[in-house]
DNA sequence: GGCTTTCCATACCGCTCGGTATTTATTACA
DNA sequence: TGTAATAAATACCGAGCGGTATGGAAAGCC
């Protein structure tokens, strides 16, 4: 039983590549950031036409969120899954810290798309900035439990609220996520991550 | 000896307000980001044509700049004066964070055009973008004197150098700023200060 | 071979951008 | 009363934007 056994549908067959499409824009935005790279941009990179893409996508809020959803299931998940594999706090801490600060390679862009449409949100679509907004609820419950679950296994002592840690943690990593894409020296954030994580691993 | 003894130039008096443009420029950027307002929305406010602007300031770039020297002259200036004061650490760097956190107001927005500029160094013209670097080598500089100052006197304890030091508070200073201008509650803000600058107060 | 259905890309829409050519207004000087 | 000099605003330029109207191409069905 192959793929030619299904009964094929009416019209003309669809040739438009929405695979690579989302891949080039992912990439596109990821690299380039938001503001960096136009929707014709992206046709133009991809090989597409753009009514090949508002066919697909609907409009441009539309293909940023689908764009967002291929990013969180291709690189954000697993970063975030290493929160809850209960591995020591000090070596879970350093991967979140060498993903923050990972160089610019060809495959994967230095700094974090998510980051890029979090600062800048207001330039968002409507679809799109509801997505940033419920990632980043999740992403600091995530950061919350995990710090949290260090308190109870009595590795690391906060000095205020898991949330209030959470945040902090968050927005500690959202930097650096940006500085390291707008192309500052990952060594020197790392010795930023040093100084503010010291909190957590300096018990009093 | 009035004004009227000068002698006057030989065209049409010029009746471009410098100073109102000036000012209204350096608003519109500071309140509403870089890449929120175009020059054409500039003049709409002013009150003023584009080619009077273009007389005036040369292009885009130089009225940025002049924007930027603006805002230095007037805000900028005298928050970094504090860091030379001599009062105590704690104090000083108490009112960074109140600065770094201020809530908008109609005379002063929240954020900072410098920490805006920044953060969009990459959309900046030559000139304004070579003022940036500029300010950040003082910045950090001023910071780095100032933390030396309190070390010397035995107020605070580092764990890193000064100069590393130094551009980790410039680092958050920028993101507090940075947040406030997003809408960020400043109360949360003041919660991560606290928890980032807990390395410089706390002694081991 | 028509006919419908579906997908395709070219070519266009209105708009805003940074920047400027052009014409008119206002002055000093001869 | 010209004439040169300076500054003013209107109206325009080419380019890029997000988005779409339109007509042709490729399939199944009769």
């Amino acid at each position: 039983m192959t793929d030619d056994d299904v009964q094929r549908p009416r019209g003309r067959p669809k040739t438009f590549d929405r695979a690579h499409t989302l891949d080039v824009a992912t990439q596109s935005w990821w690299r380039d950031g938001i503001d960096g790279i136009s929707l014709n941009e992206i046709c133009r990179r991809a090989g597409v036409s753009k009514p090949g893409v508002y066919r697909e996508f609907g409009n441009e809020d539309q293909l940023m969120d689908a764009a967002l959803t291929h990013y969180v299931d291709t690189v954000l998940a697993s970063a975030l899954a290493s929160l809850s594999a209960g591995r020591p706090f000090q070596e879970t801490l350093d991967g979140l810290v060498a993903y923050a600060t990972h160089a610019d390679t060809p495959e994967m862009p230095a700094g974090c798309l998510f980051a890029g449409m979090r600062n800048q949100q207001w330039r968002l679509g409507p679809v799109t900035s509801a997505h940033v907004d419920r990632l980043r609820v999740d992403a600091v419950a995530a950061y919350a439990a995990w710090l949290q679950r260090c308190v109870d296994a009595g590795e690391i002592e906060l000095r205020a609220s898991a949330e209030v840690t959470a945040a902090f943690v968050e927005a500690q990593l959202t930097m650096m996520l940006t500085r390291t894409a707008a192309g500052d020296d990952p060594e020197a954030l790392r010795d930023h991550a040093r100084l503010a994580f010291a909190v957590l691993t300096d018990t009093t």
